[in-house]
DNA sequence: GGTAATGTTTCCAGCTACTGGAAAGTCAAC
DNA sequence: GTTGACTTTCCAGTAGCTGGAAACATTACC
């Protein structure tokens, strides 16, 4: 398989299956005579694994550390339930952030009438720190 | 009034100062004879605004727009108006995704024993597309 | 007045996770 | 045989800073 047919059964852009080998993320492929890359069925489905846990939020190192969980037939639950959990964790704090600023600009759109006079209760707002809270 | 004390009031670290005179979002700071940067009232009123803007995660970009709005006295507070409805639709769609990214991260982890054995739904999960949903 | 600590300057490099583009080689089709 | 699609390497750039080095300025303390 070229790399473009890998990708595509990847859903990744091929740079980026290039950019994970170069990373060390996954190993290198091997190549034909001619220096072009050659993937299987093996190969796609870690680059899938990858693409999966990006999409959940996990960074690279945490990808690196799922991975090698991914690959050891004798790893315990429990270590990928304590990165899972962790990464829960951060997602429900950045929806707790994303809620306060939610409810704190809609507060501040509502209160704009968004004429043509420059009275602006959102620059008043960006400006002061309580402004208009 | 020198860098680190305008940093201080602003609420922003000295790099980031310099560093947004340097890419132009705020004017260059007049200077002591001996070279240093020098903020007034006015100065750090600014960067207030900027830093307020950004935690609300308006782009630089988009902070340099507000910026000419704060500074300008016959802006229409509709052009505001605009900018902070475009920002709060990304940020309830950025909601959404964080949702449904919780939603299915919670239920993998659900399904995790958490012990040491290798079975693991959330590994599973994570390797096929609709695997554990 | 000396000196040590702290503050400031510039410049350059690096971070995350890619992405774009150039130049050159390879492969398949007609 | 030549056109067009695919692949290679390498270098640079994105956003928004952040860290560090080396040199100069100011302040504090004795």
């Amino acid at each position: 398989m070229n790399i473009s047919t890998a990708s595509r059964a990847a859903g990744l852009p091929v740079k980026t299956v290039r950019y994970y080998a170069d990373i060390g993320l996954v190993s290198a492929p091997s190549r034909t005579d001619s220096g072009y890359r050659t993937y299987d069925d093996g190969a796609v489905r870690k680059l899938v694994f990858i693409r999966r846990a990006r999409e959940f939020g996990f960074s690279i190192d945490e990808c690196r550390e799922l991975l090698s969980l991914y690959e050891d037939q004798h790893r315990s639950s429990a270590d990928v339930k304590r990165i899972a959990a962790k990464r829960l964790d951060e997602i429900a704090e950045k929806q707790r952030e994303l809620q306060s600023l939610h409810d704190e600009l809609a507060h501040l759109i509502d209160a704009c009438r968004g004429d043509d006079r420059p009275d602006c209760p959102i620059i008043d707002g960006l400006g002061n720190r309580y402004g208009g809270l």
